[in-house]
DNA sequence: CGTGTGATTGACGCCTGTCAACGTCTGTGG
DNA sequence: CCACAGACGTTGACAGGCGTCAATCACACG
C-alpha cells in the first residue's frame, strides 16, 4: 500500500542520515525497502493514538512528528519529537503493549511503516543492528531520565529557557536566526508541562529582557548565554 | 575478585526470578557465571556515581538499590529502584557514556558485576537475549514517559499517593501490612520530586484521614481505594 | 552525654494554575 | 465582499499549593 506522492528509498534514509538502519546488510535493507508502506501526512494528522495496538513501527523520512501522552483532564504532555531518519512506535511493538503515546504530524511529513515481525527478525538475526537499536533506546531513556529531574526540580521559567535552547539544537535555525520548528503556545506549554498562559507571560518577559525576539510563532534566540544562565538558576 | 560472603549462582537468578538472562544458552550463562565479580554492600554504600565511567553492569541478587540523579542545588531525584533479578548501569555501558545516575544501596544488597564486553557479545550473538533486553529497556522507557506526564501534571499530593501504591505493588507488604521497603522522608520526597516538609505534611494528612498508618518509617496502607481516588483527582 | 541525623511543625511568601475577558487571524460560507 | 465561527494569543485578577527558613523534638550511637 502506498499513500505517498513519492516513495522514499531506504538507502537514502540509512546511508545519508545515520539512522538505526545503517548496520543492515544489503539484503536486509532490500527486504525493508520492498516491504515498507509509505505515507504522506499534513500537519495535524494523527499517525497513531494512545491505547491503539500497532503491529509495526514508523521511520520518518521528512517532517516533524510530536509524540505525546494525554494526562490529567485531557491535557497533553509532549514526550519528544521525531524527525528525518528517526523511528517511532517501536516501543509498543517490542514490549507487546498497546501504544502508550499518540503521534501527530506538526510539520508535513513523509514516513514509512514497517511490520513488527520484520523488526523482531532483524533484531534476532543481526547483532550489530540490535546493538545499534539498543543504543538508540538507551539514549532516549537517558533523556527521559534527565527530563524527570528537570521537571521535578526546575522552575517553569528555567524549563522554558531550556526547551528553547533544546529546540535550537535539535532543529536548528533559519538564515534569519529564527527557530526552524514552529510550535503553538499550547504545544510549548505541553513540552514544559505548564499552562499556556504561563508560557505566554514568560516568553514576553524573555522578550522584554532582550533574550529572544517574537513574531507570532517565530522565535529568535538573541542571547543564548543569558538563557543558559536562567536554565541553571535556582 | 570477590567481596561477598557467598557467591550467588547465576542459575538461581536467571531461572528462578525471570531475569533478562533467561534466554541465555547453557554455555553463555556459564561464561557469565564464571566471569562475574560479586559484592556485598550494606545500606548507604554507593555502587557507582554519576559522571563515572563504568565498563560493565550489575545484576542484583539481593537487597534494594536506588538509582538517582543529582539535580539543582545538589537535590536528588530518584529515578527508579532495582531489586533481585534486575540489572542496573547497562545504559551507560551500551550508549558508551559516563553514568548519568548514581546507585546507592538502601537495603543490604548482594550483586554481581559483569563486563560490558560480555554484554555486547551476548547481544551480538544471541538474538533472543537481545530481544529480551530490548523489551526490558522499552518497559523502563515507558515507565519514564508515564512519570514525566505525572510529575508535570499531577499535584504533589496525588503523586505521593501514587508512589505509596506503587511501592506496595513493587515491593509488597509484611504480614502486618506494612510496606516492605523502608524509606526516609527525604527519599520519599526525592521520588515524588518535592520538599521533605511537604511529604511529612501530606503523610500526616493521609494519616488523619485514615488512609495510612504511620510508625516512623513504617507505612501501612489502610484504604487503597481512597488513595487511588486521590491519584486520579485533579 | 554530646553529636548528628532524621522527623515535625509553624510562619511566610511567591510561583504558577485557573478563570475570564478580549484581541487577532484565518478560513468558510452565504 | 462581508459576516461569522473557531482556533490561537494576550492580559489581568486572584487564590492557593508548595517551597523555604527556622526552631524544636526524637532517637541512635560512639
Amino acid at each position: 500500500m502506498n499513500n505517498s506522492s513519492y516513495i522514499p528509498d531506504c538507502n537514502d534514509c540509512s546511508l545519508l542520515y545515520h539512522s538505526v538502519f545503517k548496520h543492515l546488510k544489503k539484503e536486509e535493507l532490500d527486504r525493508v525497502n520492498y516491504e515498507k508502506e509509505c505515507y504522506s501526512y499534513k500537519r495535524g494528522k494523527i499517525i497513531y493514538n494512545e491505547g491503539s495496538r500497532i503491529n509495526g513501527f514508523y521511520c520518518i523520512n521528512k517532517g516533524i512528528i510530536k509524540i505525546y501522552k494525554t494526562g490529567v483532564d485531557g491535557k497533553g504532555q509532549i514526550i519528544r519529537f521525531a524527525k528525518r531518519g528517526e523511528i517511532i512506535a517501536y516501543r509498543s511493538v517490542l514490549s507487546n503493549e498497546v501504544a502508550c503515546t499518540s503521534a501527530k504530524v506538526i510539520e508535513d511529513a513523509v514516513f514509512c511503516f514497517i511490520s513488527g515481525e520484520t523488526l523482531v527478525s532483524l533484531i534476532k538475526n543481526n547483532g550489530d543492528f540490535s546493538l545499534e537499536l539498543i543504543k538508540l533506546i538507551c539514549l532516549e531513556l537517558g533523556e527521559a531520565n534527565s527530563y524527570i529531574t528537570d521537571i521535578a526540580q526546575k522552575t517553569v521559567r528555567a524549563r522554558l529557557a531550556e526547551i528553547l535552547i533544546h529546540l535550537k539544537n535539535e532543529f536548528g535555525v533559519n538564515d534569519d536566526g529564527v527557530l526552524k520548528i514552529s510550535l503553538t503556545r499550547q504545544e510549548l506549554a505541553n513540552i514544559v508541562g505548564t499552562a499556556t498562559e504561563s508560557v505566554i507571560r514568560l516568553l514576553s518577559e524573555f522578550k522584554t529582557d532582550s533574550l529572544i525576539e517574537l513574531n507570532g510563532r517565530q522565535i529568535k534566540i538573541l542571547d543564548e548565554q543569558r538563557l543558559i544562565r536562567i536554565v541553571n538558576l535556582f
